[in-house]
RNA sequence: GCGCCCGUAGCUCAACGGUAGAGCAGUGGACUUUUAAUCCAUUGGUUGUAGGUUCGAAUCCUACCGGGCGCACCA
């Protein structure tokens, strides 16, 4: 019972306890500051700048990441959501009762210091203490301060301590927030307005995908959590909205990898009037607009190498780079069984119940998929991986449908959208066709959609963007978990934080 | 679901089948310009869990729990 993390955790109680007794409230209200520590750092450099041999008198406050105690003299590091500055506290102009409150203080405490920016013999900016106080005292210890937390699923389960310690971690984070933020503004730009549909919906459509399923208890009815959002942003283009998007949360129950999270974010837009080309155009200016302002760049660090988001991006059919790099035409195997042949004869396994459409993506998966590092949007899909999308003019086999690829995995979907109610009809009949044969992920009627389309739906450029594998991409991170913060993992068994007793 | 690998102190890591150790953190002490501070001393372990093999198991075997990677499933 009485392990080590109990007694660091007493010892830290015990000087909390300790200040109480003092008359000095270990979790006060009061943290008024004057500048966070970047701006500190910044109010001194203005005043060197100034000619002024010091900075103005600052109120701070952050968490102690580093703690040097050289008897009558210590330094200590604070840090903020800003940045970090070493403070400098000397016994002498503290006052020897002041200062031996120090003792009380801990790696992992937040703390509040007044006094004046100077920089010390090493050229270190320094907040030189005039008083300093407990803002909140932290009772467990923080992670190793140099090696950080490298345990893998510590660092997942305890985002807050991988936070803590790992900078790079703190720094993708806030480069997402600026992704997103940098993507709302390039839509908003262009006329799109976001929108926000359905999570738990009575059928799941829009992907081919198996749903999470819940139930709704006033109602006494199942209800899915969505798997695209797709079905109803079109309603709102049939509604004349004309451009909408939505970034929401997409729940998809199947397996968790390195480029899988169950519950993920996505992009979709719909844009009336236009069709893939205009979409593809978007973007490939969206993606290099991000990059520029969120990097400074366009060509972004992959890898050991590099990717160039320069537009225009290559547009390249699925046939094309299927004969390229895998020397597979698929005109040569338009049945399910010689495709499933040829797909034998090289020695790619698929799944015994997956029609043609599944094998060639099964093929270009393997073949095609892992080389495409560079963006490209790959044109030109068969109608039968794709019931949502319109069919090509000229060729009624092969839908007008892009996607985007980069660092070798998919980015981006779209397609000029389906808006022929009767056709449309026919493709879930299809789809109802291919559940029948097991496969439990097609798409199902949805009546009122097909309703909404026999209104009218304009023609319609569509889009689809995971944004957690763009981050991947852009951030350069091989595993999806490394840009979600909570990613989803095994339920722990409780292991509850101490201070409640039973 | 299958395969491979991993699980040792709060954290980072050691330990030919033969007494479980180090660094950081903690505790006590020294130190008024350090910044992975330094120096002296020191506390801390049901080696993920349960069985088994063995004179002897952190180490070998089995099952289970948790995780990573790959495959499968899947955009």
């Amino acid at each position: 019972m009485a392990d080590r993390n109990d007694e660091l955790f007493a010892g830290r109680a015990a000087k909390a306890a300790r200040l109480r007794s003092l008359g000095i409230e270990p979790y006060p209200i009061t943290t008024a500051r004057s500048h966070t520590t970047a701006e500190a750092v910044s109010a001194l450099e203005q005043a060197e700048a100034a000619g002024e041999a010091a900075g103005p008198e600052v109120a701070i406050a952050g968490r102690i990441t580093a703690l040097r105690d050289q008897g009558r003299l210590t330094f200590l590091d604070l840090r903020d959501g800003s940045g970090r500055i070493q403070v400098m506290l000397r016994a002498n102009t503290l006052g020897a009762e002041s200062y031996a409150l120090l003792k009380q203080f801990d790696l992992g405490d937040f703390m509040r210091v007044t006094g004046t920016l100077i920089r010390t013999r090493t050229g270190e900016p320094t907040v030189q203490a005039s008083s300093f106080s407990m803002l909140a005292k932290a009772l467990q210890p923080p992670p190793e301060k140099y090696h950080g937390l490298t345990d893998v699923e510590q660092r997942y389960r305890r985002r807050y301590l991988d936070l803590i310690a790992n900078d790079e971690v703190r720094r993708i984070f806030r480069v997402r927030s600026q992704v997103v933020a940098a993507m709302r503004r390039f839509l908003d730009g262009r006329g799109f307005i976001e929108v926000e549909t359905p999570v738990l919906v009575a059928e799941s459509g829009g992907a081919a995908a198996r749903p999470f399923k819940t139930f709704f208890n006033a109602l006494s009815e199942e209800r899915s959590l969505r798997i695209a959002t797709e079905l109803h942003l079109k309603r709102l283009i049939v509604g004349g909205l004309d451009k909408v998007y939505e970034i929401g949360r997409i729940f998809r129950n199947e397996g968790i990898s390195t480029k899988h999270n169950p519950e993920f974010t996505m992009l979709e837009s719909y844009e009336a009037y236009a069709d893939y080309r205009d979409v593809a155009e978007m973007v490939e200016q969206m993606v290099a607009g991000i990059a520029l302002e969120v990097f400074g760049a366009m060509m972004l660090p992959y890898k050991g190498g590099s990717i160039d988001f320069t537009p225009p991006w290559q547009r390249r059919t699925m046939r094309e780079l299927l004969i390229e790099h895998g020397g597979l035409d698929f005109e040569h195997f338009r049945s399910e069984e010689a495709m499933r042949a040829e797909l034998r004869r090289r020695g790619i396994d698929a799944p015994a119940a997956a029609p043609w459409g599944k094998l060639l993506d099964e093929a270009w998966s393997t073949l095609v998929e892992p080389k495409l590092i560079q963006p490209v949007f790959v044109l030109d899909y068969p109608v039968e991986l794709s019931p949502l999308a319109k069919q090509k003019p000229d060729d009624s086999s092969l839908v007008e449908r892009f996607e985007a690829f980069a660092g070798g995995f998919e980015i981006a979907n779209a397609y000029s959208e389906l808006n022929d109610p009767l056709e449309q009809r026919r493709r879930f009949e299809e789809q109802l066709r291919q559940r029948d044969r097991g496969d439990d992920e097609a798409e199902l009627v949805d009546e009122d959609f097909l309703f909404a389309l026999e209104h009218g739906m304009p023609p319609t450029g569509g889009l689809g963007m995971g944004i957690d594998r763009l981050m991947m991409v852009l951030a350069d991170q091989a595993s999806i978990r490394e840009v979600i913060l909570f990613p989803q993992m095994r339920a722990e068994r409780p292991h509850s934080a101490q201070g409640h007793d039973d």
